[in-house]
DNA sequence: TGCTCGTATTCGGCTTGACGGATATGACTT
DNA sequence: AAGTCATATCCGTCAAGCCGAATACGAGCA
């Protein structure tokens, strides 16, 4: 009944909103608990976590539950085409200064000597355990 | 007022579209008048158009022209990875065989010994002019 | 069991986008 | 000047997307 839509479509859909291209900016290469995006983004919950969704049925993240928490990392789409671009685009985002900024907030966050309450025994990103 | 947005997610808006995707995979590296795209894709005008004035606010193709016909070739975004992207997806589109299938019907059109009446005196992509 | 906490989903409103059909524009023709 | 042709824009409608607020879920803890 519906037409067929183009999985390329479908991509650049979900890249196409601003809030989805700082998660997945924030995300990068490593594993980040959702608390963590919505302190960084201090944006509501609510939509954080709409967002990710739409990413997770877009197939570009993938979630993991551990305890009350909830990690998600990126996932490279299995299209040789469409991985290039996707790569391109983390890359493009890393060299956004607005993307920088985003990235050293929640660098700083993590690695406060106290953390934010809210964050209080939240799991740290692998990658920042320095 | 409103929040400023990405240039990013601007370009991707335009790519989300399957319509959008055919007309830039159909203009190609080359300038095709309108009365093609409309013949090949065989959807009615008005949406050809529309789509086409999206394309050319979000600055990824421009128009020209001549006489009656308007000719429309694809711009490359002056950002540098804007425009790897946008050559990765260009690519992409080239090997979908929808998209194949499209870019044949474009060059069947052209090549007629007898064009479709309502191309009589349309002017042929400068690529195809065999 | 009930409570709290982290996260997801639902609800209702608003905005944007896609559509077909009708109409406007602008250039050539007679 | 009137007509025709190619293209663009407008109109009303409908679906999709984004939003904040409220609520539901699900795991751990008292």
């Amino acid at each position: 009944m519906s037409k067929k839509e183009y999985s390329i479509a479908l991509l650049f859909k979900a890249l196409a909103d601003q809030t989805r291209l700082r998660l997945l900016n924030l995300i990068g290469g490593d594993e980040v608990c959702v608390c963590f995006l919505v302190e960084v983004l201090k944006v509501n919950q609510p939509k954080i976590s709409r967002h990710l969704a739409y990413l997770r049925r877009a197939g570009v993240v993938s979630a993991r539950r551990e305890g009350k928490w909830i990690h998600y990392r990126v996932v490279e789409p299995p299209d040789p085409h469409a991985a290039n671009i996707f790569r391109e685009v983390r890359t493009w985002l890393a060299n956004e200064p607005a993307m920088k900024n985003d990235r050293a907030r929640l660098a700083k966050i993590c690695c406060a000597p106290t953390l934010p309450v809210p964050l209080q025994r939240a799991p740290i990103p692998a990658s920042l355990m320095a």
